[in-house]
DNA sequence: CGGTATCCCACGGGATACTG
DNA sequence: CAGTATCCCGTGGGATACCG
């Protein structure tokens, strides 16, 4: 027992496995998406116009991604044109609870960041 | 009124300049600064230990950023060796909480989380 | 409609060296 | 101790084109 890591099965930890998942959820579309989904099931379409300039690459790859991660649920119906649908997993949900409290926070409290950025930027002048 | 934003304010908008606000504390070393931080007044050093991980050069402008959002606040002590601590400020505090619920979450779930990382795994070979 | 494939760039981020 | 400076690389991410 001589080379085990510092604090394993904790995000601090540089091994951890969760924190690729954090990343997943809190990367910046991750964050967006989660909010978006908890307005309900959503198509690849429509989530591309609520996520305001998210690229379909990367909307893609962000949905893989929370995918694999047991967040959300994808669903193919087998008609022409074709037709998916994305939803949250339970797991999901109670994710993209704590994610949309945090960008409420951050919208309420805007202008007081905004005074601090600028208080910050004078000092710094 | 020809060109406005589509939806101003809000951070599902492209142009919301909440957007960047969120990326800072959602960011890989933000999420854990923050979360360290809620263990009370930190140093630079002290915080390089607890993030494991982070390098100088990340930590020092993950807390830049932060400071400038105004979640952070630095005291500079007027001694030789030089000694710095950071602590959050109120605002930091409240979204600090919430990261926190946030990898809390994910550390709790996660043998359900790998477990999908898994099965995903087998569905796609 | 719901993607993939390709190309390309900016930037997040790591390693190392240096400084007040 | 608490950084900054420099160099460098991988990849997140955008644009465009194409496909079942």
């Amino acid at each position: 027992m001589a080379a085990t890591a510092p604090r394993p099965g904790n995000v601090f930890d540089r091994n951890c496995p969760s924190r690729p998942v954090l990343e997943h959820a809190t990367s910046r579309w991750g964050v967006l998406v989660l909010g978006a989904l908890l307005g309900g099931t959503r198509r690849f379409t429509e989530l591309r116009r609520e996520v305001d300039g998210v690229s379909e690459k990367m909307l893609s790859s962000t949905l893989q991604s929370l995918e694999r991660d047991g967040m959300v649920e994808r669903e193919v119906l087998p008609v022409i044109p074709p037709h998916v649908n994305y939803r949250l997993t339970d797991l999901g949900r109670r994710m993209a609870r704590h994610v949309r409290r945090l960008y409420q926070l951050v919208e309420e409290t805007l202008p007081d960041v905004l005074a601090a950025q600028d208080a910050y930027d004078r000092r710094r002048r």
